[in-house]
DNA sequence: TATTTTTGTTGTGTTAACACAACAAATCGT
DNA sequence: ACGATTTGTTGTGTTAACACAACAAAAATA
């Protein structure tokens, strides 16, 4: 399994101003563990890519990508609020 | 991390038609594993959750779920199949 | 500015998630 | 019934995904 994935931990953890403490606290991982998946250091398990997405109560897909995510300004942009 | 995750995959493959083989040359991994997937002998990879969902077409909660699904036939009774 | 908090880096250790193989058992097709 | 195919079980091996720790660097706060 050689496949890359995106993933959008860091702009959802920053919407909801939390620490990678907070989220890893109540994921029950380690600190260390949130920010390995944010700069992509490795993978996660499906059971910690699901408890992540539902802590921010979206779909796994809108967390994780095998295609790289469009910026949130474009994302934006097209949404028409700005 | 110990949560059990409970799976659909042998229903959606049953109702596709797919033997594990099949199913397992679709994602590239060993027929082996998807028999362990199916088994709960042991759970996956966020990437190999997410292809498998990507095979059937549907969102990964469909398919992997922290709560027991419901039975197919309350399921389609519910929907007022049958 | 000084202190506290958060994030990044490095290192060590464990083990579950995979691969592969061999064989048995169950199921399917003819 | 028999052969082919699919699934289950067991065993061995590799390594990435985690834990933890220590420390440094960066950022935030007082």
């Amino acid at each position: 399994m050689n496949t890359e994935i995106h993933n959008r931990i860091a702009v959802f953890r920053a919407e909801r101003g939390m620490t990678r403490k907070e989220l890893a606290e109540a994921v029950e991982v380690n600190p260390q563990t949130i920010g390995y998946l944010e700069r992509g250091d490795y993978k996660p398990s499906l059971e910690l890519g699901m408890k992540i997405a539902a802590i921010f109560d979206v779909p796994v897909e809108m967390l994780f990508s095998f295609e790289p995510f469009e910026s949130v300004a474009a994302a934006l942009r097209r949404s028409g609020e700005n």
